[in-house]
DNA sequence: TTTAACTTTCAAACATTTCTGAAAGTATAA
DNA sequence: TTATACTTTCAGAAATGTTTGAAAGTTAAA
């Protein structure tokens, strides 16, 4: 394979795997353009590879800006903004984590607790209601302390422990 | 707050949190109504409580039992088929990451070993990229062989393991 | 068989999301 | 200031995903 088709059958794919998780082609594909560029890219750029527009390409930049993986850059004598990739997976993972945690993990766990003090009444479904919702919200609760801990560590602290857990 | 309320309430951020997650809203909203239901439902019961279409109700029923996560029951006498939701929520966690990693990660492994077989070239394109699929696929198989992990362990497992990480 | 209860399919309608491109906005250099 | 290079916005167009409902298909009791 050469590498223009190599390069085109990862952007595509990580296209694809975004839009399975609920994140736009488009966004996945500027991420995954970046993550395998060896130096920074304008918006330029990033039109001319991927065949889209100026405003498309601006406003998916932006929202990888603000999930806190691609950072913007400057180059000294030029006006444009230069964007790139943060290129360290666990650190991607990390943030993508804390992202997701905060924009999905926490609306959940509100609604549950609001939900969950219901007057008193003995039919069978508020009973299996409260008893289900009760189970979500611990399950939401174990989560939360996972990513917690999976948030703040260190490269080293998730291998030794997945390595851990996985040799178990 | 009164029960309608309430379910209503829970299966509406259900929805929405499907829908961030790339799975469909009717689908997320069936699998929440059978997760706080005390009995089976048939897919009468699901076109009424949800008021959507016999087509709508059919089609995503049957996604979620190909998902795994609800199960068809007769009840003796009646031709209806019944629906009833998996409530052990590691159970379904397990089931929805065996289903994940089936239909995404495999996929992203298969494009990462294909795109890896580059005629050796010295352009830092070239580079980048070798060393960043390699990066991504290293990251896979650990992903894989925690899923790995995960999808063949008790519920005992999971909360020892998560305990143990948490309160490293 | 025939009939009735139930399930599945699918083309067309509808809804939502994404994308475009031109116009407006902003910042810097001259 | 004015000109130029660049970025952002946003209304409408296009693409994509979802839902409907009626017709076709299936199954099982009579």
């Amino acid at each position: 394979m050469e590498f223009p088709e190599a390069k085109n059958k990862l952007i595509q794919a990580w296209g694809i795997l975004g839009t399975n998780w609920g994140i736009n082609k488009t966004m996945a594909q500027i991420h995954a353009l970046l993550m395998i560029a060896p130096e920074p890219l304008s918006t330029e750029d990033i039109i001319e590879h991927l065949n889209i527009s100026r405003g498309n390409a601006n406003m998916n930049v932006r929202a990888l800006l603000d999930w806190g993986i691609i950072y913007k850059e400057f180059k000294s004598g030029d006006r444009k903004e230069y964007f790139k990739s943060e290129k360290d997976i666990w650190a991607l993972a990390r943030q993508v984590a804390r992202e997701r945690r905060k924009r999905e993990l926490e609306p959940i766990i509100k609604v549950l607790d609001e939900v969950q003090y219901l007057e008193e009444n003995r039919t069978p479904e508020v009973q299996e209601f409260k008893e289900m919702t009760k189970k979500l919200r611990d399950f939401a609760d174990a989560s939360d302390g996972f990513l917690e801990k999976f948030m703040k560590s260190d490269n080293n602290w998730i291998f030794n422990s997945l390595l851990k857990i996985i040799k178990l």
